[in-house]
DNA sequence: TCTGGGGTCCTAAGCCAA
DNA sequence: TCTGTTGGCTTAGGACCC
């Protein structure tokens, strides 16, 4: 067997992508503190803010009034998401022209595989230099790059010198480079985890290393503990491809205030439901799970979900079950912080408007009908129209 | 401090059929 | 026919990521 080359894989990340947008695009907010999210006064969090607003402590995530609390003079702005999505196909596109091998991994992300490209670039440095070269000429934006012998540790060299870094990271400088770093650095390792990890008095890499994989297994799920076994060893995967096909589709919403008016919930649900439904059809998706998703004030989350016979792609079946979902809940009449719709599982029925349910005569048209009349009587009350059609809770 | 929105993946419990 | 086991599927919740 021929042994396999090894690999060279570059991550790069764009610095406070969406802040360093707005700054580009509009020169008032240059030099600026300025924070992309919800409105102070508004319920929200920071999605990203400007490195002048990070000097003062605001940082992704953080709830928008704490962030206000800190900088009221910040400029806050809503995400714009078409113009950002604009700038990211540029950048992929000046990526693409470094290597043909890209795996785009969110909006501001992406992996190339950069193996064997030294005979056209030269060292990995000046691979590096070449990508933020092309990005800069792209989009007059800057990013950061690593370099290393497989995701994890191109990934970690990324954000190892940020903004505007590059950090390369040789096979056999990897330990150096783990060693001291919190175990927080590592994929899948959040709040939760993190908990565990100071109970068993584990502070850094090197000290989560000295763990065999089967006591990790005892403190930790056994994928969990898989995962932390290998990646406090430098191992990934080093294999960079076609990003994955999408599993579910989803729309929520947070309210302004708690809600217990059944009819703005309803309406509410219906509008996400008809959201998520142009989304399916625009991507030519039909579903075959429809989930709820109901948060209490306490942050307290529930889900419920259906699967219905066949997979569809209408707005009208996703509210109807959506509704009967919520309905059977529980949570009726209490208040909702926030309210979701989402839809997995895509059938293999390629056929349009099939039925909801097994052994129901109702056709599509008929839950066009039933649809205008849930919006009418949403608009005028129940019982204001009649289109003629069976009662729909006689007919289950 | 008081926590968005859109995702993915993992785990556990309950149910059901072989 | 009854009972225990096992494994798959569904459902719900939770952790995490960007």
């Amino acid at each position: 067997m021929p042994e396999r080359a090894a690999k060279l894989i570059l991550h790069v990340d764009m610095d406070a992508f969406f802040a360093s947008v707005e700054q580009r695009d509009r020169p008032e907010c240059r030099g600026l503190p300025v924070v992309i999210g919800a409105f102070p006064g508004k319920r929200g969090v920071a999605s990203t803010c400007s490195y002048e607003a990070r000097a003062y402590g605001i940082r992704s995530a953080m709830p928008i009034a704490e962030a206000y609390r800190r900088c009221p003079d910040a400029l806050f702005l809503k995400p714009d998401m078409p113009r950002y999505s604009e700038a990211s196909r540029l950048v992929m596109a000046a990526l693409g022209s470094i290597s043909p091998i890209v795996e785009q991994v969110s909006v501001d992300e992406a992996y190339l595989d950069i193996t064997g490209l030294d005979r056209l670039f030269g060292s990995p440095e000046a691979i590096a230099h070449q990508v933020k070269v092309a990005v800069w000429d792209a989009t007059a934006l800057t990013c950061s790059v690593g370099v290393g012998s497989n995701r994890l540790i191109a990934k970690l060299a990324s954000e190892h010198n940020k903004p505007n870094g590059t950090t390369i990271v040789l096979p056999d400088q990897v330990a150096d480079f783990l060693d001291p770093m919190p175990v927080s650095n590592l994929r899948g390792v959040g709040p939760k985890t993190v908990k565990i990890v100071q109970r068993l008095g584990i502070r850094s890499i090197k000290e989560l290393k000295a763990y065999t994989l089967e006591s990790l297994q005892q403190f930790f799920g056994e994928k969990m503990a898989g995962s932390l076994y290998r990646q406090s060893r430098g191992l990934a995967s080093d294999q960079i491809g076609e990003r994955a096909e999408r599993v579910s589709i989803s729309k929520e919403t947070t309210f302004n205030e708690d809600v217990t008016d059944i009819r703005l919930l309803r309406s509410t649900l219906r509008r996400l439901c008809s959201d998520v439904g142009q989304s399916l059809r625009r991507e030519d998706l039909k579903g075959q799970v429809v989930s709820i998703k109901i948060r209490l004030p306490g942050f307290e989350t529930h889900t419920r979900q259906r699967r219905l016979a066949l997979a569809d792609d209408l707005d009208s079946t996703f509210f109807t079950v959506a509704w009967d979902l919520f309905q059977a809940s529980g949570f009726m009449g209490k208040p909702i912080r926030l309210i979701g719709i989402g839809i997995s599982d895509w059938g293999d029925n390629s056929g349009a408007n099939l039925d909801l349910f097994a052994g129901d005569s109702e056709t599509g048209q008929d839950r066009r009908l039933y649809h205008m009349l849930d919006e009418a009587s949403d608009k005028f009350g129940k019982g204001a129209l009649s289109l003629g059609l069976p009662d729909k809770k006689a007919k289950e």
